[in-house]
Order: structure tokens, then sequence, then C-alpha cells
DNA sequence: CTTGTTGTTCCCCT
DNA sequence: AAGGGGAACAACAA
């Protein structure tokens, strides 16, 4: 769910809490969500918040020895958090200093200590189907899923863009979300790009011509950079509903498109759907759902 | 008996 | 008009 402009505002905001201060300490309730064990876990206590920050959709945190570390100290450890779909990170002021209960049902993860004494964040996994992920590594590249990510969607340029797309087969919203072509946009972003560009999220990416290229660029600059603009210095707490207030077509279905009036259409696939606005999108045309279509004839 | 994988065929869409 | 890409279904494996 949290998506470039989300993980960009944790980051900032943990950022601001953490950088320059100390982990205390770090508990890990689910053994699942952890991918690394070299270094372990409890070699980020003790340590120095350098930086946190975001590449793609990863929340990277580095971490440089502590003043009771020796030379022997690793130079650098960096967590690395993907939330996916149903992770998240709470902030607290006051954080439980009871370690949550490893294989326990709640949603908590793990816990890491740091910031101000006392301060500190969990990151929860609601799904059921545990997708959260966590690297404790000593370098980003060692995260396979990073080492192959394409270019940040908003660090690349025009000319570049175009490349991507002009070597892309698919269609424009499957190009957009794939984070091996391009890193940051997820599915509710694209939605919202691809209703602001007025193209249909089955457009051919190859076959877009250059006037809607540069529509598409500028568009998806500037859907994120207001919805970050709009995200940053919130409260971590406050980021999920002050996202879902932005949108204008993910997630509102059977709602009027705020540009023409249009209802709001989904399109359902097995595992996720997709939503747009006929008017806006498909020259009015309504797509049909793709799920058990079979079985409704 | 359930669950996962693979290949085939059909359909939607631009 | 061709081709991408999902879904259903069957066959088979574990």
């Amino acid at each position: 769910m949290p998506e470039l402009p989300e993980v960009a505002a944790i980051a900032d905001y943990v950022d601001g809490r953490t950088a320059g201060l100390p982990i205390r300490r770090v508990d890990v309730a689910s053994l699942a969500v952890l991918k690394t064990a070299d270094p372990p876990y409890s070699a980020l206590a003790g340590r120095i918040v350098e930086s946190v920050s975001r590449i793609g959709k990863y929340l990277v945190m580095r971490t440089l020895p502590g003043p009771d570390d020796d030379a022997a100290a690793e130079p650098l450890v960096v967590l690395v958090i993907h939330l996916s779909r149903a992770g998240w990170l709470r902030w607290s002021d006051q954080l439980s200093q009871t370690p949550p209960r490893p294989g326990g049902k709640g949603p908590i993860a793990l816990r890491v200590h740091c910031g101000l004494p006392g301060e500190g964040f969990d990151v929860t996994e609601a799904g059921t189907q545990k997708r959260l992920a966590v690297w404790i590594v000593r370098d980003v590249g060692e995260v396979e899923r990073i080492a192959t990510l394409g270019p940040d969607v908003l660090a690349m340029g025009r000319d570049e863009f175009g490349a991507i797309l002009a070597g892309s087969s698919g269609r424009i919203k499957n190009v957009l979300t794939d984070q091996r072509t391009l890193a940051g946009v997820g599915n509710a972003y694209s939605d919202e790009i691809l209703h602001t560009a007025k193209l249909s999220p089955f457009a051919s990416a190859k076959t877009l011509d250059d006037a809607q290229v540069d529509i598409l660029y500028d568009t998806i600059r500037s859907v994120l950079t207001d919805a970050i603009t709009r995200l940053e210095g919130q409260e971590v707490a406050r980021l999920k509903s002050e996202k879902r207030t932005g949108l204008r077509v993910h997630a509102r279905t059977g709602l009027p498109c705020p540009v023409c009036g249009d209802t709001i259409r989904e399109v359902a696939f097995t595992d996720r759907s997709f939503q747009y606005c006929p008017t806006c999108q498909t020259g009015g045309k309504v797509l049909a759902d793709r799920r058990m279509s079979r079985l409704l004839k």
C-alpha cells in the first residue's frame, strides 16, 4: 500500500527524530519477516543512526558504529524495510519497553528502540499474506530486489523515460508499476497518474506518441510531488488518511469523477483491481471485469 | 484429499 | 490486426 510519497514521508519523519541518535535495542517478534541473518539484528544495538531515506519503495536506515564500539565494528550496517501491501510503521514517543511476544498473533513484527530515550517505532504487518520484509545488510545492493530496481521515477529524465516506454511491449499500467522497470510507483498512484494523463491503463507503452509521453512524464512528476508536499512533515499516523483524501480515482469505485462527473469504474483481477474514469480515459467505454468473467456467461 | 505447477486455449483490449 | 497478458481448465506432481 505505501508507495513513493508515503515512504518518503515516513523516511523524512523518522530521519528527523533519529539521525545522530543511538539505536538502543531491536526486538524481533516475527522471524519470518527478517530475510537476513548476517549481520545479526543484535548488531544494530549501540550504533548511531546516520540517516533514514528511501530507495524506490524501500525504507533505508543507515547506521554507524557507536561510542562503545571498537575498531572491529562494522563501518556500515543498514536496516532495510519493505512495507509491501499491509505493512506499516508506528512511531511512538513512549515505546513499550516490553518486547513484543515472538510468534504472537499481534501485528508487530519488529520493534526498534531509537531516537530520544523512550522513543522508537514498531513495524507492523496486518495482512493475511505476510509480505512485509526486513533485511539487515552491509550494503543495500545485497538486497536482490533493490539491486534489480529500475531508475527512480523522480530522478529519471524525460529521454530516459521515453526510451523505457519505447522498449516496453506491455501495457502502460504494468510498465509504470513494475519496479524492475521504474522504481517507486504502485497501484494507487499509477491509477492517479493515468487518470490525470487521460490514458487507458491498457494502452500500449511503446505506441504512445511524443506528445503523450511528454504529458505522462510531467503528470508522473506533478502527481507524486503534489502528494509528497501534502504528506511531508505529517505525523506517520496521519499519512494513510492524508493519502486517501488526495486520491481522485483510486479506491473510488462508484463515486463521481472529480474532473467530469462520470462514475468511476473498476477492473478486477483475481488478486487485485484498478479504478479508472471511462469518460476521461477510455473514450467512454466501460471495461469488462476480468474476474470469473466466464462463469457469468 | 489438498495444494501447487505447467501447458493450452480463450478472451479482452489497444 | 497482431500481440500482450490474465483467467479457466485440465493434467499431473508432491
